[in-house]
RNA sequence: GGGCGAUUAGCUCAGUUGGUUUAGAGCGCUACAUUGACAUUGUAGAGGUCAGAGGUUCGAAUCCUCUAUCGCCCA
């Protein structure tokens, strides 16, 4: 049964087998089963038009993890997949490449056009979906759902039209944030601001009977051609006696009035604001309080329109600027031109400039949903990982704003609103009105022209990919979800809401725990952006890594809640560390083929280095379990990395190896069955391990796995997840193996010190503190020999230090390196005047504490009693090393 | 302007409710080691007044205040 196995691990080889094992034998596969208790992720469903990121990955395997761990415990951990339709992002990819062709949606029509978009989005929409199965995700792909899908539109639109019933969606011309370039409305969340270098600009505008002007400051003076009014506040004692008067708009000649209005700031400026209600969202407010025209002076590209005077007409927004400007310059109208810093608001897609502008939109009433989705927050029924995050929720929900819904796209869910072709009258419904319009009786409709806001069907997604609204047992079953994962940069535009929405149609939350996961950054803290080129591509990192690597990696460096820097070198560590599981394993089998059976772990045959690891197993199981109940994912990968490196393999291993060296059987049995026992055991903790690993590492955990049970038909993706027993953790034991690693240490240490060569060996000479410990040393003889390279060694109580030798002390226990031929008598002298001087430290800091009556008044008896025997056992390390010392020739 | 976060070894970061012998890891660095698990390795080592200043406390990297620097969010 000897079997090649490589020294090294290849990742690529074994990958992909496993994916498509692992698919084809269903086991991400989840349906509704009442004997098990669901466990339900939705991943944040990536644009169609994106490629894995680093983040992406992050996210990704953080939700693996859960979901696997989850599933290994026994719940029906159903994990769906699907995409984002991206609305704008997706519209500008394909208008694009329509571009390239000299054509334009326009010319082809809605109809082609969207066809075209479906086309699109069948060819490349699932790029990233195809990423994804390199990572090895465990996705249930046949719940795949796109915000498109024939159900989830059908989400959608039930959605709008029950809100619309309630109240809740409302109609209205308003200013919305408009990005000329892509010809539509955004939300406010969807606006970034930038810091930037502008002029303040201060423009007189003179009273209508010329005897004086009043000055206005400005940043954006060509919207003035829009101006209606003048506003200053009603206590400014300089504008008192003009409130009411009229004014005379340079350049257009537009008759004002001047306004008094409270909003008005009277530190800024001159403390009088020229007022351009279709064009600024503090303007329209204005207007609206006084009654004022709103005049569109801009048509969705920004280009001056009709309303303005000829001259300008046609001319780009900083065109305008400019020669608005030096007429106004040429006239006298310009007081001053100041320099000034400004926040300018971009477009989140495309980062053109934001235009606040004047129009018909469709709106969300938010507060009476922010109500309750604030409230679960609030009692804990959603708990935030970090929790920090919860201020910037409640922020956000108290001075929540309504959400225009309304895109002027062709390319999402239409509006489920239709226009009477005669009356205008509209009826809001998910089909085609079939009635007579209720106002004039028309029978022909037209649908509204625009398109829903994508995160309209995002926001549905935790219960519309189950088949809402129909009640389905999927519905029924998988809802409320248990984790969501994802950044902290869409809290609002999509976590907040998905609870908002969770609550008002399915009167339950959506989810009970959200991760917010870091943002990974490059080595300079720079985001990794696609224009900076700094972001790896997954892909290229998995290929050249393994997809473990990446995963565990990832998982190792990424802390809760702590932006994290990354370069795909970073890997080297995971890679190594699936190297160091491969190798582990190969040791494990080389040596099991090599006895002549095959036994089973038997715990007769546990000798004192089983004990130990089966202690720290369970150790490692119970810290596992409770870091991945408290989302410390990276505690968790330290927790069993430190195990399988440290523990199993630097010491485990190595006691094995002297095991199966031992010239006798044990328990009665044979020598060949005695280690075949011996390497059962190793085993059977290694199979704890992998599984243990299974959820962050799945590909080489399945692939060990295999290769240890070859008979075995089930796959480690549904083994049983470790659950600690208590009764296996044996502190005493742990305390031992301590003092065993640190004699064996402190013997490596001086030889090294001494410069005695590895190969050779030296003699030792232990004088342990008492009889207990002699016993416990004595009975790992044969471990500290091999590992320190012992030539003889002698234990015991009343044995003298050899000369010429070093010594040191440990736990009280005396260690003698016989060093005939390489001792160093001022090497020695001052290895052992520095540990005097730092025991000495140590006690001074002791016994100050110990004297200080405070200290022995207020802390707790434990605290005392520890500082007690630290004391107690350093005077006895310093006295040794000083009569060690002085024996020094 | 308001809020949040960060500052610990050369680099990147852990350090949970204050008490682990005088702060740990990975990478990097130094020295040594290659006849069977692994050089994607092993062994040993160097390296830190925990950003600064005050305070609370018997005791502070940890709690509080201020300062500095950097980052993010909101207005």
């Amino acid at each position: 049964m000897s079997r090649e196995i490589p020294k090294t691990y290849s990742p690529s080889e074994i990958e992909g087998k496993w994916y498509s094992y692992w698919l084809e034998n269903k086991l991400f596969e989840a349906k509704p089963d009442e004997e098990k208790k669901a466990f339900t992720v939705v991943i944040p469903p990536p644009n169609i038009t994106g490629i894995l990121t680093m983040g992406h990955v992050l996210n990704n395997s953080i939700q693996d993890v859960f979901v696997r761990w989850k599933r290994m415990k026994g719940y029906e951990a159903c994990w769906v997949p699907g995409t984002d339709h991206a609305g704008i992002a997706t519209q500008n990819v394909v208008e694009k490449s329509l571009a390239k062709e000299g054509k334009d949606r326009h010319s082809l029509g809605r109809e082609k056009f969207v066809d075209l978009v479906w086309k699109w989005r069948d060819e490349y929409g699932g790029t990233i979906i195809r990423q994804l199965k390199k990572l090895g995700v465990s996705c249930d792909w046949t719940r795949e759902r796109f915000t498109m899908d024939d159900g989830l539109s059908h989400a959608v639109q039930e959605v709008f039209v029950k809100l619309y019933e309630k109240g809740l969606i409302y109609r209205g011309k308003y200013i919305v944030n408009w990005c000329p370039k892509d010809h539509t409305a955004i939300s406010d969340d969807e606006v970034e601001y930038q810091e930037k270098n502008g002029k303040l600009y201060y423009l007189r505008y003179p009273l209508e009977d010329g005897s004086r002007h009043l000055i206005v400051a400005t940043t954006r003076p060509e919207t003035m051609l829009g101006d209606v009014a003048v506003a200053v506040n009603p206590s400014d004692e300089r504008y008192k006696d003009l409130v009411g008067k009229t004014l005379t708009l340079p350049l257009v000649g537009r008759k004002m009035k001047i306004v008094a209005d409270d909003y008005v700031d009277k530190e800024f400026g001159t403390g009088a604001v020229k007022i351009t209600p279709a064009h600024d969202p503090n303007d329209f407010r204005i207007a609206e309080r006084h009654d004022l025209d709103k005049v569109i002076v801009l048509d969705i590209s920004g280009k001056v329109n009709e309303n303005a005077p000829e001259k300008y007409r046609g001319l780009d927004r900083y065109k305008a600027r400019k020669v608005i400007i030096e007429d106004l310059q040429a006239l006298g109208f310009v007081e001053k031109i100041e320099d000034y810093k400004l926040s300018v608001g971009e477009c989140y897609r495309c980062h053109t400039v934001i235009e606040p502008y004047l129009s018909d939109q469709w709106f969300v009433k938010m507060k009476p949903l922010a109500e309750p989705a604030l409230k679960a927050v609030k009692d804990g029924k959603i708990r935030f990982y970090p929790e920090r995050w919860v201020k910037t929720y409640e922020h956000w929900m108290d001075n929540i704003r309504d959400w225009c819904i309304s895109r002027q796209l062709w390319w999402g869910h239409r509006i489920p609103v239709w226009y009477c072709e005669s009356c205008n009258e509209f009826e809001v419904s998910t089909t085609r009105p079939v009635k007579a319009c209720r106002k004039c009786g028309g029978t022909a409709y037209r649908q509204d022209e625009d398109v829903l806001d994508t995160w309209f069907s995002s926001w549905l997604w935790p219960f519309s990919v189950f088949g809402w609204p129909n009640q389905t047992p999927d519905l029924k079953y998988f809802y409320p979800t248990d984790a969501l994962v994802t950044g902290p940069d869409i809290i609002f535009f999509w976590v907040a809401r998905m609870v908002m929405s969770g609550l008002e149609f399915m009167h339950e939350v959506p989810f009970r725990d959200v991760y917010f996961t870091s943002i990974i950054r490059d080595m300079q803290g720079r985001k990794m952006s696609k224009s900076l080129g700094n972001s790896p591509d997954p892909l290229d990192v998995i290929a050249e890594y393994g997809a473990d690597a990446l995963r565990f990696t990832i998982l190792y460096i990424a802390p809760l809640g702590q932006d994290v820097l990354f370069e795909s070198s970073k890997c080297e560590m995971g890679r190594n560390f699936a190297n160091k599981i491969w190798n582990a394993g190969r040791f494990l089998l080389m040596n099991r083929d090599k006895q002549a059976e095959n036994a089973a772990p038997d715990p007769a045959v546990f000798d004192f280095a089983d004990r130990w690891i089966v202690s720290r197993l369970h150790h490692t199981i119970r810290d596992l379990n409770e870091a991945l109940d408290n989302f410390r994912i990276n505690d968790a990968a330290k927790i069993i990395y430190d195990f399988v490196w440290h523990d199993y393999c630097d010491w485990y291993v190595e006691m094995v190896k002297e095991r199966l060296n031992q010239p006798e059987g044990s328990a009665g049995m044979s020598i060949e069955m005695t280690r075949s026992v011996i390497i059962a055991n190793a085993i059977s903790v290694f199979e704890t391990a992998l599984k243990m690993l299974h959820p962050f590492m799945p590909f080489i955990t399945e692939e060990m796995y295999s290769l240890i049970y070859p008979a075995h038909t089930e796959s480690i993706t549904v083994a049983e997840f470790p659950e600690s027993d208590l009764r296996f953790i044996q502190q005493a034991v742990e305390r031992e193996m301590e003092l065993v690693q640190e004699v064996i240490t402190s013997i490596r240490s001086m030889r090294k010190e001494a410069n005695v060569p590895p190969s050779g060996s030296v003699d030792i000479v232990l004088k342990p503190k008492d009889e207990e410990t002699l016993v416990v040393l004595a009975a790992n003889e044969a471990y500290i020999r091999r590992l320190a390279k012992v030539g003889t060694l002698s234990i015991g109580l009343d044995l003298h230090k050899p000369e010429p030798s070093a010594s040191a002390v440990v736990r009280g226990t005396e260690i003698f390196v016989s060093l005939e031929g390489y001792i160093n008598v001022e090497a020695e002298r001052s290895r052992l005047e520095k540990e005097i001087t730092r025991v000495r430290g140590v006690i001074a800091g002791i016994e100050s504490k110990l004297q200080n009556e405070q200290f022995i008044q207020r802390a707790p008896a434990q605290v005392i009693e520890k500082e007690k025997a630290k004391l107690d056992s350093m005077r006895l390390n310093l006295s040794k090393l000083e009569d060690n010392y002085k024996s020094v020739k």
